[in-house]
DNA sequence: TAGATTGTTAATCGATTAACAATC
DNA sequence: TAGATTGTTAATCGATTAACAATC
């Protein structure tokens, strides 16, 4: 049963995500198509939920031989809305900014960092992993010229709500966020947020009370 | 009702741990006591859901006055298990690591870094934020005899698992990893993963289809 | 064909929420 | 006391899973 695509669970979603990396991963390595044990082995899933998950974006398997591979990442990425190139910017370039700027996989998962912006005089100039980094005052006239939606904010904490704010004015919709505060956006904007300690703590408990998930 | 620690839904130790964060926030800023209505504002969870949360570990709010925000924090802690101070590594010291071994919040949060730890002989002996880089060497004497349980790895993709592997048999029993890869560990052994690239995917999902959460 | 694996069903399991008596 | 807010109930909502007929 084909659901729209807003009508597939967000924890469908997110499962679709990693089996797309996984998938990506096998498609490298000559494999070509793929039964929901096996990606239920590589992926820490029940095989069941497996074909759930994959009955919400259509019927894409075939009884005794399993899912072909590239149809299912096509299809994947399309509902994930990944399927053409998302262009988007870093603001901040400290050690966060710098690791994103310096990821290697970017085009393979479907995006470019179109730029990258900090106040620090010190780093306006630098050229990142073929990135310029350009100074804060330039970030609103960019992303207008270029029709960048998603900000990528690897700010001090202090200053990542005001950013957004700015950003939010200026037309930008989405903001992928990593300050560990609750962030508020204007209708019409998204924002997801991590805070890189938190799964440390949920370690902890899971440590302390033997919880292997 | 109490239950007992482990029969606290995830979900609901999930949220725990963003509202101690907020109520340590709180707590900075001289408040004293806080309602489910107003900690539901803050972090976006709705008032039900949070005396239902808190609920499971115990009855410690006040019909028309709300939660006293110390003892809050301490009983959610020692839910957690993270009342006492929690020594950890961090094994790579690439950007990521360096954003890790530079985050000012670590004791507030209840974590040490007790020691960093890099193969590239260039960053050995570097100081960071107070926190001496060692070789790789001598990681496995160094746990032993600090009686470190949880490693935070920031280490490349394709040395990732090893790395798991080698602590592993050296004891190490919590791996927090900054791979975008599903780790494998032996029994007794646990491991939050993070991809810091899926969230920034779900996103794009949720601009596509206007889905607030 | 025989073996393998899908897509779907229906039962089960678990989480959320509105409502409200209890109570500070 | 009057107003505010808790803790809990029970209904609702949603996700997981085993099982299996269908089918490549």
């Amino acid at each position: 049963m084909k659901r729209k695509p807003s009508e597939v669970p967000h924890i469908s979603i997110e499962r679709l995500i990693l089996y797309r990396r996984c998938l990506l991963k096998l498609s490298c390595s000559e494999v070509f198509h793929v039964s929901s044990a096996v990606l239920g082995r590589i992926t820490n899933v029940k095989p069941a939920n497996i074909r759930k998950d994959l009955s919400y974006v259509g019927e894409y398997g075939k009884p005794g031989y399993g899912y072909e591979i590239d149809k299912l990442l096509a299809v994947i990425e399309k509902i994930i809305g990944i399927n053409k190139l998302q262009r988007v910017i870093v603001v901040g370039v400290g050690n966060i900014g710098e690791a994103l700027l310096c990821y290697q996989d970017w085009a393979a998962r479907g995006f470019e960092i179109a730029g990258a912006f900090d106040k620090d005089r010190r780093k306006m100039g630098r050229v990142i992993n073929g990135i310029e980094v350009r100074g804060d005052s330039e970030v609103l006239p960019f992303v207008k010229k270029e029709g960048i939606e998603i900000a990528i904010l690897a700010t001090p904490t202090e200053i990542t709500q005001s950013k957004v704010n700015e950003l939010a004015h200026g037309g930008m919709r989405g903001f992928y966020v990593f300050s560990p505060i609750v962030i508020d956006v204007p209708g019409g904007c998204y924002v997801e947020n991590i805070d890189m300690i938190s799964p440390l703590e949920f370690l902890v408990y899971r440590l302390k009370n033997k919880i292997s998930k």
